[in-house]
RNA sequence: UCCUCAGUAGCUCAGUUGGUUAGAGCAUCUGACUGUUAAUCAGAGGGUCGUUGGUUCGAGUCCAACCUGGGGAGCCA
């Protein structure tokens, strides 16, 4: 394969009267009866770099062929551009076509696409602006997760991904199984027998590594998860998907308070970390969201991107508790004049999104820490409050997204969480590891969730989860 | 799963109270043009109006079911 020269890198340090070149995919090409003008892009950055050629010099043959989408290699002279626009260009010597792309076939144009033409064409949109922006965004939040956890002492830990545990509680899983489907082994009374499974249980694709997490906390003192999760709930949102990426610190010695002061530290360093390193692509992100904010009226028009980010990281998240949120909600104008479709009445209903998007959005103006739930409608595994009616759990809530980190800090008494396993009905001997924990060396410990997707939405400005994870698998699809 | 809106050219959309040959911009093709920036200018080709059924002399337009997509709700991260 010939040398080549990332455009990133020609782009940021190319030195005029070098020869070099450069491989990458046709974005447009411009030609009069002399000179031809190519735009080429390789996903390095989000510019392309411009390759001046004499018509005259190359075969029409090969030229006719270099359109939108074609792959190509370059090479030539570095000099000053003459035009406007960029600083340097590339004048071609050679041209090599890698591979054509038959302009009446090839569904990209040079110009602007929607979106949900662009989720339809999943395996192309990679050479779009918007999703090279969004690729390389979403590659440096996953670096800087593992950078913020790294350099904090934290050990990351595979959980596993087929698990036999069903008692995790959070949500529909999706079986794993190499049974025939249509004519599965029965057991005297009729049911599946799944001893003569691959795993000889029932097993399904996890819904959380927390558990796991704990038990590793509860040696390691600080560990994260940072692996896929699985979700068959039938949901369909802008904000859900059926595998989606979550990150999971836990830690040990640590209690409701020095939870909450991680999570806000470990969004304020991810928001912090885009600013500082994907500049470029935020600032096309928000040029983008400003062109479409502008058919908005006044009044619908949100904060730009860049600013939003910019009052994350200014402003202390506001931490009230669940009894607050109630009180807040209960005397606000919205639920007096009946504006909310679910009234706040009394302590203990569980908060809507109309609700917890009050409180965010007009408000507190912030994000908002809610914690100290009523135990009826939180996990099992949740601290529970002396006053018997409460438990430790913490919701984050972000504005137009929601919740985007759910924890809590964790039961550690043997006895009560025994207790409120038998109350919630679940059967304790899939859970004895987890309660063996309890019997031995239990200390105060706390972890969170965080939605890997739903910290790209807030990033990226994009709208729709669908557009912040390269493959998406929501409900009736599971393409490419 | 429920509510709601939409589906017309490759893409984005217009199409009047049902009426005879369904339009535009961009893209594509052909030509013009001495440096363009989603180049520009001129011309050409391109349609089972989501599917099936119904109402009607006549359906892109009205009705029903289904399919697909968007938005909202629930569930949650």
């Amino acid at each position: 394969m010939r040398q080549s020269v990332e455009i990133k890198k020609i782009l940021a340090e190319g030195k005029i009267g070098d020869t070099l070149s450069v491989n990458g995919w046709v974005r447009t090409k411009r030609a009069s009866k002399n000179v031809a003008f190519i735009n080429l892009n390789d996903g390095s950055t989000l510019h392309n770099i411009q390759v001046v050629v004499d018509v005259n010099k190359f075969d029409r043959e090969i030229l006719d062929q270099i359109t939108t989408g074609a792959a190509i290699a370059a090479e030539g002279e570095l000099v000053e551009s003459k035009g406007a626009g960029q600083n340097v260009e590339l004048v071609a010597g050679k041209i090599h076509l890698y591979g054509a792309a038959d302009p009446a076939k090839y569904p990209l144009q040079p110009k602007k696409h929607s979106l949900e033409f662009l989720r339809e064409i999943a395996h192309l949109r990679f050479r779009t602006n918007t999703f090279g922006a969004i690729t390389r965004l979403r590659h440096a939040m996953i670096f800087a997760v593992h950078k913020f956890f790294n350099d904090r002492g934290f050990y990351n830990i595979h959980t596993p991904i087929i698990t036999g545990s069903d008692a995790e509680g959070a949500g529909e899983m999706f079986r794993v199984s190499i049974l025939d489907p249509k004519n599965p082994p029965l057991t005297e009374d009729g049911k599946v027998n799944f001893r003569e499974d691959f795993f000889g249980k029932e097993t399904n694709l996890t819904v959380s590594g927390q558990l796991e997490a704990e038990l590793a906390a509860l040696a390691m003192t600080k560990v994260y998860t940072f692996g896929p999760t699985f979700r068959a709930e039938n949901s369909n949102t802008k904000r859900h998907l059926a595998e989606f990426w979550m990150i999971e610190p836990e830690v040990a010695f640590f209690d409701i308070d020095n939870n909450m002061d991680l999570a806000e530290e470990m969004l304020k360093y991810l928001v912090h970390y885009a600013l500082e390193h994907c500049r470029d692509d935020l600032d096309f992100l928000n040029k983008r969201l400003q062109d479409e904010e502008k058919n908005l009226k006044k009044e619908e028009r949100q904060m730009e991107l860049i600013e939003k980010l910019n009052f994350v990281l200014e402003n202390k998240f506001e931490r009230i508790t669940y009894t607050t949120a109630i009180e807040v909600l209960k005397n606000s104008k919205s639920n007096k004049k009946g504006k909310f479709h679910y009234p706040v009445k009394e302590w203990g209903m569980d908060l809507q999104s109309e609700h917890e998007r009050y409180l965010v959005e007009k408000h507190y103006k912030k994000p908002v820490i809610i914690t100290d739930y009523p135990r009826d409608i939180k996990a099992f595994y949740m601290k529970q409050n002396d006053d018997g009616k409460t438990v430790r759990g913490m919701d984050v809530l972000f504005p137009q997204i929601g919740e985007i980190i759910g924890g809590s800090q964790r039961e550690e008494e043997y006895d009560r969480l025994y207790a409120r396993i038998q109350e919630m009905g679940i059967d304790e001997k899939t859970l004895w590891w987890f309660l063996d924990t309890r019997r031995f060396g239990s200390v105060p410990h706390s972890g969170f969730g965080l939605g890997f997707e739903r910290l790209m939405l807030f990033v990226t400005g994009m709208g729709n989860i669908r557009d912040v994870i390269p493959f998406p698998r929501t409900p009736q699809n599971a393409e490419f």
